[in-house]
DNA sequence: CGACTCGTACGATAGGCATCGTAGTACGGG
DNA sequence: CCCGTACTACGATGCCTATCGTACGAGTCG
């Protein structure tokens, strides 16, 4: 198959209407979840939990994707051994129109000013 | 006077510098204090502490406006026994350019979808 | 099968935070 | 000067959460 086959595991996820504005501030208001979705927005793609090197054990690491996923910001899956997540852009854009790509835009320019770079 | 005279009371506020994009978004995450920035922004104008009608102590509310201005979202000041409450419209545009009003659209929006009205 | 990788589950811990009640301070008016 | 109003300060409480370590489960590859 071109598509290793998503595994029978399946994990919880808010429907599109159960997505609470305040669930999301506070799941981006953490800046480690914040640096997980500038990067997946940057890629524009789906990427695994391994490809991201955070400066906390596994367990935390887990525990962070969970509250994204809980939120409604990112989606999961497994395919295989490893567990893609994707942004849930379009369900996000849909209920605040906009709001996401101001908020990747704010943080970018914070990045910016406080990295001096 | 026309103006009653700002109190000799003053209150610490971040500098524009200083205010932090997970710190504005970790204080909007709590819906007491998202509200209070919704009527803010709605009269467009300053208002004080008692103006608001929150299902809490005062206790509370005061802790409430206190993580507002300790994150930049709000700018305090005395006025006599009043404590005027505004909005750092200004502040919040300049670093984060047009997030204020979408988070504020997105609250509205979700308001109209939960409330039904 | 066996080993390895990826990620989970669970328990523990320490700190943060929303809330309350009570007691107290600052200011303005009679 | 005294009182009422507006807000604060402080302590307590219970919940949430970010973090860790260790032990485990699911899947892939040799």
């Amino acid at each position: 198959m071109t598509s290793p086959a998503v595994s029978s595991r399946d994990l919880p996820h808010p429907t599109r209407e159960e997505i609470r504005l305040e669930g999301v501030l506070h799941a981006l208001s953490d800046p480690m979840r914040l640096q997980i979705v500038r990067e997946l927005a940057a890629v524009g793609d789906e990427l695994s939990c391994s490809h991201f090197d955070l400066p906390v054990t596994k367990s935390t690491t887990t525990h962070h994707f969970r509250v994204l996923r809980e939120s409604g910001v990112i989606q999961q899956v497994y395919r295989g051994t490893a567990k893609m997540n994707g942004l849930r852009k379009d369900d996000l854009d849909g209920l605040f129109p906009g709001l996401l790509d101001r908020l990747l835009d704010a943080a970018a320019r914070q990045a910016v000013r406080l990295g001096g770079a």
